[in-house]
RNA sequence: GCCGGAAUAGCUCAGCUCGGUAGAGCAGCGCAUUCGUAAUGCGUUGGUCGGAGGUUCGAAUCCUCUUUCCGGCACCA
């Protein structure tokens, strides 16, 4: 007599061992119909699952989140199925949820088509559409091993055979198709209801590069054709804000065939490279760290002694001159150990922060470059703290702090934590990187922050915590980082005379708030949608005359703002002042000043917002005043004006 | 680096399937217009089709190689 609890607290009792979907039908026909899964006693389970005890009972339908996930799966299964429908040959390996979708990868002799893709497409949908009963049964290891065997399905039963002997392994067949699955899945076909295909791609099987290449499906699934709708309408518009779009729309900087992976910044996008470069000094200057210039060109013997030789020496731009092996600085640290092992330094000089907008050069992988994100020549906001053992988690609170107050100054309030340990490949000993993670993690500690642990994720020289922004349309962004190293210094000779006269090796902390500024303003394009906060927008100021009549009052406004320091231009070109508007406005100026009869009369001027808010007018110099406040807030600012 | 796709005027894109020496809109330039808050009208310049080979009487269109970019995968000190 199974006494099954409802959400709502309601009990209801049945005579013997019953379904889920049999309780939903009990509950209501609607219900029934929604129904996709069940959460008995927590567990996730398929509306078929018999209950025979007492217990609590959801029904999960596809307004559950973990509902559209069982779409989502089930959806994964119908894409398979489709694929060895129309591809017998084909072989499956796995199918997972993803954000918004999922994936299935296949091993075939070919490689599937975009028209491929949209006959697969089609085959589900008619598979959809047939309703399909989706049934679940149980085997033994050995007897699944057996059974994906006979059907060919090798990467299936490799797959089988890592599983331990006595776990139960489940099976879902649809139709004529099955497939290996912890599920739960929809109940039948019939129950996904709005899906589409995205894209094929290649992926090593395992995720390893030294394995087969598969062809990885992927797919978006919602619970329905609006959401569907909706998801695919978010996509174009995360479109329009793709930095490469807006960078070449904005007049911002470019890339070409002859440097591939390096950045021509153009006046417009360089005023806000200057500016966030400008206000970083600025912060660094009055936080204690003093800046340092270090050479681009290294004898390649410096990075053998770092150890970077050794593990990126061929990711590293190297050349022969004149018989001497050199190479263009793939980052600034061991440059910056030169800098401090000039003359004998005391603990009195400790903690030594040394900054530099370091300029490094990394050959990076052809296919992992990307717009201004990931390119090959780029500039970090690098620096470097030389500092005994005791001083490690003070220096990282410190840090922490200092990367709140800039990250504010953006606009950005949530940061995510996350803690990277020590990876399979690295420099010093087991007993050093316990007593670098602990540093980091009592600093995070110390902090009361919320942090997340990353394991294995660490660079090779040192652990290192990492932090991230979430932007506009909520996608995480790392940026900063901390990393502690016992190792560097000690390589690099790097001393320290203690107070009992004693030398020791100083601990070395790897810094870096924005990370690259090329990928930090490419972040920033994305994020503002090309809408630059008037502090860092490439011009702030367009003053617009409706006629010639006013052109000289114009080129005053402007010479006023000027003087002060603001970016401003007029616009004096003999066109209608609702197309100079449209102009400035697809620019993204933040601000525009119109200047007629009426304001030349005044010595004022009419304001007009980007958003295409009308401030109507002030005098000048009240704009001026205002203007000013707005740059000070910097991205602290509200909004709009 | 691996898998797939793409590369045509400054920009966005059509033409390529069925080979016969390129076309649109915007931008630019010229002229007219001096007109108050997201596109004034008319006229006009401009590309040999990413690069190198090949097939062909003839190639932007077909084939090969190559470069770069795009989407993934792998990588990311």
């Amino acid at each position: 007599m199974p006494r099954i609890t409802l959400p709502d607290g309601s009990c209801r009792e049945f005579p013997g061992p019953v379904a889920v979907a049999a309780v939903a039908a009990d509950i209501g026909s609607g219900l029934a119909k929604a129904a996709l899964a069940g959460r008995v006693d927590g567990r996730l389970v398929d509306t078929s699952q018999i209950i025979d005890h007492d217990a609590t009972l959801e029904i999960v339908t596809a307004r559950d989140a973990d509902g559209l996930e069982v779409i989502r799966h089930s959806c994964a299964h119908l894409l398979a199925q489709a694929v060895k429908e129309l591809f017998p040959e084909a072989q499956v390996t796995i199918g997972p949820v993803i954000e918004d979708g999922f994936y299935y990868d296949f091993a075939y002799h070919r490689t599937f088509t975009p028209e491929d893709l949209d006959a697969i497409e089609a085959r589900m949908h008619e598979l959809a559409a047939a309703a399909l009963p989706v049934s679940r049964t149980e085997m033994g290891r050995d007897e699944a091993v057996a059974f994906f065997r006979g059907l060919g399905e090798e990467y299936k039963a490799e797959i089988i055979a890592a599983i331990p002997q006595d776990e139960v392994i489940s099976l879902y067949s649809q139709g004529h198709f099955t497939d290996l699955c912890r599920g739960p899945h929809v109940p039948d076909t019939g129950r996904i209801p709005a899906f589409k295909l995205t894209k094929v791609a290649g992926a090593y099987w395992r995720g390893d590069s030294a394995n087969a290449m598969l062809q990885r499906i992927y797919g978006t699934a919602w619970a329905n054709r609006k959401d569907l709708d909706a998801y695919l309408q978010r996509q174009a518009e995360a479109e329009q804000r793709d930095h490469r779009k807006l960078g070449r729309r904005l007049d911002l900087f470019h890339v070409q065939e002859e440097a591939p992976g390096m950045v021509f910044w153009h006046p417009r996008g360089w005023v806000i490279y200057t500016e966030i470069e400008r206000y970083m000094r600025e912060m660094q200057r009055a936080n204690g760290y003093r800046e340092i210039r270090t050479p681009q060109l290294v004898d390649f013997s410096l990075w053998q002694r770092s150890g970077h030789a050794d593990k990126f020496g061929k990711d590293m731009f190297a050349l022969q001159i004149d018989e001497r092996a050199f190479a263009i600085k793939p980052m600034n640290c061991p440059c910056h150990v030169q800098v401090y092992n000039q003359g004998l330094r005391s603990y009195r000089d400790l903690p030594l922060r040394l900054a530099e907008f370091g300029s490094c050069h990394r050959n990076e992988p052809s296919g992992s470059l990307h717009g201004i994100m990931r390119v090959r020549g780029f500039t970090q906001d690098d620096a470097h703290i030389f500092c005994t053992e005791d001083q490690v988690q003070g220096e990282v609170a410190r840090f922490i702090d200092f990367l709140h107050r800039i990250y504010a100054d953006f606009g950005f309030d949530e940061v995510i934590y996350r803690l990277s340990t020590r990876p399979e490949q690295r420099v010093g000993s087991d007993e050093v990187w316990d007593r670098a993670e602990r540093a980091l993690a009592d600093a995070l500690d110390a902090q009361r922050l919320q942090w997340e642990l990353l394991p294995g994720e660490g660079a090779f020289s040192g652990p290192k915590i990492e932090f991230s922004l979430k932007d506009s349309i909520g996608r995480v962004w790392q940026l900063g980082t901390i990393q502690v190293d016992f190792s560097m210094p000690e390589r690099l000779g790097a001393q320290y005379v203690d107070a009992d006269d004693q030398r020791r090796v100083p601990v070395m902390l790897h810094r870096a708030v924005l990370g690259s500024f090329e990928r930090f303003i490419g972040m920033l394009i994305e994020h503002y949608e090309g809408a630059f906060p008037v502090w860092l927008a490439p011009l702030q100021v367009a003053v617009l005359n409706i006629t010639d009549g006013q052109a000289e009052y114009a080129g005053e406004v402007v010479e006023a703002l000027q003087n002060k320091s603001f970016r401003a231009e007029n616009d004096l070109r003999n066109e209608k002042i609702g197309f100079k508007i449209r102009e400035h406005t697809l620019l993204k100026t933040p601000y525009l000043l119109i200047v007629g009869d009426r304001e030349k009369a005044s010595r004022s001027v009419a304001v007009r917002t980007r958003e295409g808010e009308d401030l109507g007018a002030m005098p000048l110099d009240g704009f001026i005043e205002w203007l000013g406040d707005r740059v000070r807030r910097r991205g602290r600012a509200i909004s709009g004006n």
